[in-house]
RNA sequence: GUGGAUGUAGCUUAGUUGGUUAAAGCGCCGGUUUGUGGCACCGGAGACCGUGGGUUCGAGUCCCAUCUUCCACC
């Protein structure tokens, strides 16, 4: 259950209330896609790192170890040891992100897993059988995730698609929630909306499927191509006909400043692999901007990431350090890097909150979004 | 001392019967990364081919000398 406690000018401060705890919004969710972040963070460093909601991914749980395995094993939150919520992707974004490997037809989506080449077919109903079966917190909808530039027809007959799997994964979820043997009986479901950059076609589908009356609504299908400005501009033509007493979940956004952009525009949820990818690569977000940990000018830097930064990283160890660890491939180094990135988005989020709540969200973007997109 | 091998980018090597700006991997430098098929990907700098002569229209490639390193034999 969403509550809004807070409109700033467009910018939404609210709570998020769930069976594994009440999550504070504006939120980023930490990405776990196999079931732990990647870099060697564990669940407990996430409860460290600020994070509120760790988000797994169907396909590859589905794949390996399999969906079955986890539910044997008590479900994600037992498997994993993360106590708090879990929000799992779908698979919808596999359509995608997979798309030399899959077919689609009404029904669903056959792949060819990336890990052995078998042949998976997933529809509507397996997706939410098997988020069900990891017994998530909150299981998204499955949907299809077209590439920008897309064709108006197709964008069409896409949304109108997804609408029609978005009916039965609710049918299925009810379902599944009403077993004996299922492991998490309240699951949510969140839905999304689609249709591409045309926002005649977003708007018709977002008012389409707020009137399945779901968990929550999630924006699909953006930064998938689009230029950043046409995302937003898409975000301010969806948000209106949104439902304002249901969370909104930007999907898969983004760097630092689009989210304080999106926030302004009214989403209350984010995710993206940035933090944790591009820590990997040494790309670093500071209170002064952005860094290259691999850049040479560090190579005798004895201060932290960020002077600024109260993370268990920035308490302890040098540039000079990390980037040593990072050129000698050692394992640490990912470790050291990702916690920082983590740390920074999920910290961001609560200095959002507080702008909100202060009634200075305006000026903290305006502040933030120069320094914040700046490579230094 | 004699005979044989070796010498090309910071490192390890490829360079065809001599033929335009000498190639690759690693390393180095810079960049990319948006519901993770990513210890990935893209780009760049860097070598007067041990040195000195010679043959030739033309030499990393052939010849001579010299030096380096290695091996074998005395």
């Amino acid at each position: 259950m969403y509550k809004l406690l807070k409109d700033d000018k467009g910018a939404r401060r609210g709570e998020f209330v769930t069976n594994r705890g009440t999550v504070q919004t504006p939120a980023f969710m930490n990405v776990a896609t196999a079931g732990a972040i990647k870099g060697a963070v564990s669940a407990e460093d996430l409860k460290t790192l600020g994070c509120q909601v760790m988000l797994s991914n169907t396909y590859h749980l589905h794949v390996r170890p399999g969906d079955d395995v986890i539910k044997k094993c008590g479900g994600l939150h037992t498997f994993s040891t993360w106590d708090g919520p879990i929000l799992t992707d779908s698979g919808g974004f596999q359509v995608f992100s997979l798309a030399s490997l899959r077919h689609i037809d009404e029904e669903g989506v056959t792949f060819h897993s990336h890990v052995d080449g078998r042949k998976i077919f997933m529809g509507p109903e397996e997706s939410m059988q098997i988020q069900s079966n990891l017994g998530s917190t909150i299981a998204m909808a499955f949907d299809e995730c077209v590439e920008n530039p897309a064709e108006y027809g197709y964008a069409k007959d896409s949304c109108k698609r997804t609408t029609r799997w978005l009916v039965r994964c609710k049918d299925k979820i009810k379902e599944l929630n009403s077993l004996e043997t299922t492991i998490n009986k309240e699951q949510m479901l969140f839905g999304i909306n689609q249709g591409c950059t045309y926002n005649d076609l977003r708007i018709e589908h977002m008012k389409e499927i707020a009137d399945l009356d779901l968990d929550g609504y999630a924006i699909g299908g953006l930064a998938v191509g689009e230029e950043t400005d046409v995302m937003y501009d898409v975000i301010e033509h969806v948000t209106p006909v949104m439902p304002k007493g249901k969370i909104r979940y930007l999907m898969g956004v983004g760097t630092p400043v689009n989210i304080l952009n999106a926030v302004q525009r009214g989403i209350d949820l984010f995710d993206c692999v940035m933090p944790s990818r591009n820590a990997r690569h040494g790309h670093l977000f500071t209170s002064k901007g952005i860094i290259n940990i691999n850049n040479n000018k560090y190579e005798y830097d004895m201060t932290p990431i960020d002077e600024n930064c109260g993370c268990p990283v920035c308490a302890r160890y040098s540039k000079a350090y990390i980037r040593h660890l990072l050129k000698s491939s050692e394992m640490l180094s990912q470790r050291l890097l990702v916690m920082h990135n983590l740390w920074f988005y999920n910290h961001l989020m609560e200095d959002i909150r507080k702008a909100i709540d202060e009634d200075r969200f305006l000026e903290f973007k305006k502040e933030k979004e120069e320094i914040y997109g700046k490579r230094i």
